[in-house]
DNA sequence: GCTTTACGAAGATATAGGGC
DNA sequence: GCCCTATATCTTCGTAAAGC
């Protein structure tokens, strides 16, 4: 399997001189990319300026940031070209990479926008390297800026940052240090949610596990779904008894313990989250903890209005 | 029984730090 | 400037205790 590691700049509306356009906040005008082979030896590169359609001026803060002016998008290829390239470039089997989560997002918003063929129709495996990098060498929760990563990796700062080739090419060399096992921390893109049982999303940490689910009308007939409130062991798979049941300490999240013979106490968490047409969907974690955590979470429950258990 | 005060929880808002 | 996420702080509200 390679690497498509990526990276976008794009424009956004000039606020007060022109309307910004809803379906598309943020035009891609610039795309970079940097194939890996699974060693993670860069094997090709793509380099494509595009034509904007929708925001014709540069709005002042992307253009100091990006050193790109209009004219120079003048030759550029129209989005939906320049896509079709692109994507006929990455080949069939690859994983996207990125530094942040944002640039997969946007992709896919500018896609719909041109009314493209959806690049999947579920939600997408990729690699963020920013997260990456934090697990390899920071602190796992903190998010740095790519120039950075560079300097604390000592990679040498040869082309500006902020031009779609450039980062992409600086996000692979440090894609290339971090050690493989690292690797496995992939993220989820869920510019789509899954839209049936069957496309919901099960990932497999070493410390925990994630579950997201499809789309629900409301808050509490996706707690009446029987995936969503199951709290089977995620090592064994078999069922297990529910030691504290799912309660709510805010309305937000839910938690509930459950007890594994072989593995011991696992706690799951649920987060009820909103996605675009007022529907909610959910995201599941679970782990397992010590027997005093277990007592924390009991403690934290016997605070709760009975109205808020399920 | 009414008013004041204190406190904690929940919700709302602000901040920070990343992206362009 | 706007988007996204996570976290911190402020505000509000309900309850309980204290004072009269």
């Amino acid at each position: 399997m390679n690497y498509i590691v990526l990276d976008l700049e794009w424009n956004q509306s000039n606020t007060g001189n022109e309307p910004e356009v809803k379906e598309i906040p943020f035009e891609i005008i610039d795309i970079g990319a940097v194939k890996l082979n699974g060693q993670r030896v860069m094997i090709d590169t793509y380099n494509q300026l595009i034509k904007p359609t929708v925001y014709k001026q540069m709005h002042m803060i992307t253009g100091n940031l990006i050193q790109l002016h209009m004219k120079d998008l003048e030759t550029g290829d129209p989005f939906i070209k320049a896509m079709d390239t692109f994507l006929s470039w990455c080949g069939e089997d690859y994983i996207f990479c990125t530094w942040g989560p944002l640039d997969l997002y946007e992709l896919q918003r500018n896609m719909h926008y041109y009314e493209m063929e959806p690049l999947s129709h579920k939600p997408i495996k990729f690699l963020d390297v920013q997260k990456l990098f934090s697990i390899a060498y920071e602190d796992k929760k903190s998010r740095r800026s790519l120039e950075y990563a560079i300097d604390y990796l000592k990679i040498e700062k040869d082309v500006p940052f902020h031009r779609a080739y450039s980062d992409a090419h600086y996000t692979a060399e440090i894609l290339s240090f971090i050690e493989e096992s690292v690797l496995e921390n992939y993220s989820i893109d869920t510019y789509i949610l899954p839209k049936t049982k069957k496309d919901e999303v099960y990932v497999m940490f070493h410390d925990y596990m994630k579950y997201i689910s499809r789309e629900f009308p409301d808050k509490l007939q996706a707690m009446e779904d029987k995936e969503v409130i199951s709290t089977k062991c995620y090592l064994c798979r078999r069922n297990i008894r529910k030691k504290i049941r799912w309660f709510s300490p805010n309305g937000k999240h839910y938690y509930s313990i459950s007890f594994c013979p072989v593995h011991g106490y696992m706690k799951s968490k649920i987060r009820i989250r909103r996605s675009g047409n007022d529907k909610v969907y959910v995201v599941k974690t679970s782990k397992f903890i010590s027997k005093e955590d277990c007592r924390k979470i009991l403690q934290k429950k016997d605070k709760t209005k009975d109205s808020d258990l399920v």
